[in-house]
DNA sequence: ACTACCCGCGAAACCGCTTTCACGAACCTC
DNA sequence: GAGGTTCGTGAAAGCGGTTTCGCGGGTAGT
């Protein structure tokens, strides 16, 4: 044998004096395997420091232990970190339950092409969707068997498990509590409202609107694309529409931040004048001055659950979507 | 043969009327097939839909098409978009060379672990690494023969093909920067001096200093850590020492920010009564009030970078280190 | 016309692990 | 004690490609 070769079972079989199929039952952690027969295969393998090479064993088992994380946009992740730390929450997960990432930025649309065929030719065991602009692919992938997770809510109704922060219960949380300091009129920027997230913020603001007895006018309503400038801009609309407005909800950090740079040089002073909250407390809504008040989503956990979820399914248990509390962090813009 | 099944090589030869033998030429780009049989192989192959099975292949072959980007830090990944952007690079190109990115992040100093099983164990192809915080893996992976790129210089001189950013030049073109603004005294807030770009960095600012005919008072140089709290708290420090400082350099934009917020705070007006300069051009830096003037890497260019040398390193091909250029933007800071 | 090559191609071995199947031994059951 | 189970195990057949090896025929050289 050469030295720098690795050994296969072949060898260990022979150190141990078992058949192939003895050391393939012990390493794949079957029962019925005699203990003391056992013991030496796993004394063969500590002492020719074996490690399983996992391209023959997914060619012969059809699990590869790959998951695929497909994000359905680049742009996202160039310019939000949020998407990068649910990867990490996803990869960390995976990664202990012996699974690795696969990644695959796909810009949007394309995703019929190359990704496309990668998942449906079976060399990933399974893939999570992140920032889903259509549902046609994962119903063509669900229809052919292969475990879904999405993150976010889809847009139509299906049966693939998704797990998403509580958007609805979010954005209601942060129009109350901005009514309770004493806002009466409060604007909304919605995020880019093709998405389902921005969808259910925007609910649940109209939702604390109506338990106040009031409607939100026309004109409170915004709609942004979670950017920067798009904040500034719907904030210098809302400013001359509505010269009395005393509130602003953003749907994220981002438009929440690009709100107050207007108002600020627009002489309206944040809180005194308008009060002000993101959603996301992002880095952002921390080092800002004044310092965000928002909605708070853990990320992380965001990533962790749709990995949790995906190993349930793998191991071939009922799964159902999972939804993530949020929290109101209370600084200093409301 | 079962409906949804995929065809294999012995479907496509039967079809072609050839043997799996030259199926494979065929497919492999061997030029020595007649023509004409490479024709009815494509043609078979367009008609019964086929795609390669990339497991069977790489057991076969020893090429798994997978590039691994480790990244041996947790952290900054959660706190950062910086490492998102890169990876989303590394991952278009490596996609477009039909390779897929797997993604590993190991908390610092576990790399020992599974991680570094993993990628001993040939299962991937190459491997880019991220935020090293020791360079003992990679020599031995490199002795090993696996294809490596760092992302960022190493620590010590290998031979270990890598891509950075010019630390150093952006470093002294912000330090030259404000000295050409008038200010006589500029503090510097480094990141984490364990890290070469801390480093390189310190060094460019020095060389600044150097070339001005001065020399940075001691207590000028304060070592951070990159966050926004270390920006704070040195800014803090800087202002009592040297009450008459003009002007901060910051190893990153977060720093710079923590460190405006205390300036401001402290009444010094920037840049009326010191400027500031930050390093990355991250989202912040736009949003920031005042805008932040900073130096600008080109992150998503750093990531194709490293995935461009991978695969050149792949085909065989000399390569060597590339430094990325900086540039410096001017905005209200400094 | 005879040996020497070269070229295109197929047969078959091989990559390293998983899984089915069947066999012998031990254990029951009546 | 005969027939039926159960249990642990090894032989061997895959999984779906890649690659070596050698064959047959055509070309070239003399």
């Amino acid at each position: 044998m050469v030295p720098g070769a690795r050994p296969t079972y072949a060898v260990i079989a022979k150190t141990a004096g078992v058949s192939e199929a003895t050391v393939s039952r012990v390493l794949n952690g079957d029962e019925s395997v005699h203990p003391e027969r056992a013991r030496r295969v796993q004394e063969a393998v500590e002492k020719l420091g074996y490690k399983k090479n996992r391209v023959a064993s997914a060619l012969a088992s059809g699990r590869t232990g790959l998951i695929a994380v497909v994000i359905d946009d680049d742009l996202s992740v160039f310019a939000d970190p949020f998407w990068g730390t649910v990867t990490s929450g996803v990869s960390r997960v995976l990664q202990e339950n012996g699974l690795h990432t696969v990644l695959m930025i796909s810009p949007v649309g394309s995703l019929e092409g190359g990704v496309s065929h990668y998942l449906k030719s079976g060399e990933v065991d399974g893939a999570i969707f992140f920032v889903l602009h259509s549902d046609a692919l994962v119903n063509d992938l669900k229809k052919r068997g292969l475990p879904l997770v999405i993150t976010g809510t889809p847009h139509s109704s299906t049966d693939i498990p998704f797990v998403d922060t509580d958007n609805f219960g979010g954005a209601y949380t942060a129009t109350k509590h901005l009514m309770s300091q004493g806002c009466k009129k409060v604007g909304i920027i919605t995020g880019d409202i093709g998405t389902t997230a921005a969808k259910q913020r925007l609910d649940g603001y109209l939702q604390a609107y109506r338990e106040s007895g009031h409607l939100p006018g026309k004109g409170l309503i915004c709609e942004g694309d979670y950017s920067f400038e798009s904040g500034k801009k719907h904030a210098q609309a809302l400013l001359e529409t509505h010269p009395d407005l005393d509130g602003i909800f953003a749907s994220n950090d981002l438009m929440a931040m690009g709100a107050i740079a207007v108002l600020e040089s627009a002489g309206k002073s944040v809180p005194a004048h308008v009060r002000v909250v993101g959603f996301d407390d992002a880095l952002i809504a921390q080092t800002s001055r004044p310092a965000l008040t928002t909605i708070r989503q853990d990320v992380v956990a965001l990533g962790e659950a749709a990995a949790t979820l995906m190993i349930a399914q793998l191991n071939g248990q009922e799964i159902e979507p999972k939804i993530l509390p949020t929290e109101l962090i209370i600084r200093e813009s409301a």
